[in-house]
DNA sequence: TTGAAAGCGCTAACAA
DNA sequence: TTGTTAGCGCTTTCAA
């Protein structure tokens, strides 16, 4: 391996010369500079990062978590993260979490003995108290998705409960009033808060929330599928159905096509997210519009500017959801 | 930051008793390791991967090189590797090439000058000189979706020829002789090798093909869309189309009913690689089945044990596409 | 504008 | 089984 020893000498400079060239740092007479870019040249210099980072205590990579690295949703966040990192010259260390407490943990115990100078979290295992002491320690972190009272400055999530109430209360302006909830994992937050919302728009309606009427899934297509599946086996009743996201919508769209039931005809659906392909379905899925990769975004600059200084620019912690109407929802 | 050498002394032996029990190297008394391992618990400690990389020369980290974070195909891929990569403890760095010449050798050089122990490759831009050149200097690499001779035993790619010949005699089988082309980018590889299939599959079957039945667009759900609204505006008369992918073919579906044709009573539509959401779309979309999530994996499997050793592990060089017929497609 | 030299925190011979 | 010690390749004072 070439190291900047052998250039400098090639160069005839010292190693502090070359490390200055490499670096843009203090001002090299543009005559050695030139020197040494040919020696770097002629022996085919490859910085080495490692070394760098060991000596400057600084590695310009920041490290992401995200629970899958398959998914729309991630995929969208990821690549908003990246873009703005990119531009910024700084690298991204992605890793998945896995919604798995331990694994979360130790992905992030991986990128912070790699050294990373910042960490951009989309956790949804790990507990509230580990990130609050991790926030307390020297890695700059931003939270995603997720509102942590006690760092809430670091945080960044959507208003979910509004996100749940929107979209149910589309679906009670159309007339609807059986309406069925197809709920996502209700361990997560995410799922919770979105029920809560439906279940307080039907109570600002007047209606009271019946339990027979609610399934749980777990974000998955197909269990939107058995959500359709077990409320037909009881002979439920109801005229639309609401979902913990896009996903969920599609299982549960396929589903009511297969017991003989037309969408939106027979029955409304509404989704969650605007995941890249709710508009490709047939017809185009109705859903809350979830800005994901802006959120992948803005936690990027967030975490530029508190890692590296770079301009200001602030996180807004609770985003507001957006009603997106399509063609899966109709008045009764 | 604690170092291990503060670790040492805490526990009254050596770093070197310290370096061992972290990395279970040679065999350390239980005692010590007990004297060791509570002492780092005490202070805190946490281990600095850069300087380890540094003095021991290996990262335990693979880089990888993908178009982009987001996407079906690609997500399914990152997925796969990340899954097999996981349970080797090794770490996987994931960066975007964005199919640019330029980035995509910035992206490597970013991952070569941190030291990955080896490289996957999807890229696109690149030139074969440039991978074959790379596959000669001492980092164990392997190039996915793309065959290049020189470098084969390190190259894993579909028969997109054969694919897309696949899709076409699908078609033809079915009686259809009047077939639209909705071709990928044709930049690349895979957009080519595609159409070639098709016009194989057409030629074996005696039918000439008819360029103004051929349209390109860029994989992307609106390029589909496009590519039906030119061909129907030129007043082409045909009775099935095979696109390029299935995003193509969704925006293609969307185009077609929006211009009152039905699917597939009126036209056929197949795509290509068997994304997640195929199976979601209504009808559910016939396609050709792209094992990306088994190709990550191999890819990883075979790193695994080139750059680490492990359990032999073969590469399958070039893989035979598999059709899957749904809804979409119908005799005529 | 440049050079000398002391680390950064760890690993890996080699010795004991 | 454990300790000593010489680097790994680079950055960064400090001095010239």
């Amino acid at each position: 391996m070439v190291t900047i020893k052998q250039v400098s000498e090639r160069a005839g400079v010292s190693s502090a010369t070359v490390s200055r060239v490499i670096n843009n740092t203090d001002t090299v007479k543009e005559k050695t500079r030139k020197l040494v870019l040919n020696a770097m040249a002629e022996l085919g210099y490859r910085h080495n990062t490692i070394a760098a980072s060991l000596a400057s205590n600084k590695t310009n990579t920041i490290g992401l978590v995200v629970p899958e690295l398959h998914g729309s949703f991630f995929g969208a966040m990821m690549s908003g993260s990246e873009q703005v990192l990119r531009k910024a010259n700084k690298h991204m260390f992605v890793v998945a979490g896995h919604s798995d407490d331990a694994m979360e943990r130790q992905e992030i115990d991986a990128l912070l003995s790699r050294r990373c100078d910042a960490l951009i979290l989309h956790v949804e295992a790990i507990s509230n108290e580990y990130l609050i002491k991790l926030a307390s320690q020297n890695v700059p972190l931003v939270v995603v998705n997720r509102y942590i009272e006690e760092i809430s400055e670091q945080c960044t999530s959507l208003d979910n409960v509004r996100g749940g109430y929107m979209a149910t209360r589309h679906l009670l302006d159309l007339g609807h009033t059986h309406i069925a909830y197809a709920a996502g994992a209700l361990f997560k937050a995410d799922g919770v808060h979105r029920l809560q919302g439906h279940k307080q728009a039907l109570h600002d309606a007047g209606i009271e929330a019946d339990d027979q009427l609610i399934e749980e899934g777990d974000f998955q297509a197909h269990s939107g599928e058995a959500c359709i599946d077990r409320l037909l086996d009881r002979q439920q009743q109801f005229t639309a159905i609401a979902c913990g996201n896009d996903e969920m919508a599609t299982g549960a769209i396929n589903a009511l096509r297969r017991r003989g039931l037309r969408v939106p005809e027979d029955v409304s659906v509404i989704g969650y997210d605007n995941i890249d392909y709710a508009s490709y379905l047939t017809p185009k899925l109705t859903t809350i519009d979830y800005p994901v990769r802006e959120i992948g975004e803005m936690a990027a600059r967030w975490i530029l500017n508190q890692a590296y200084g770079d301009a200001r620019q602030s996180l807004t912690h609770i985003l507001t959801p957006e009603l997106i109407v399509r063609g899966t929802t109709r008045a009764i």
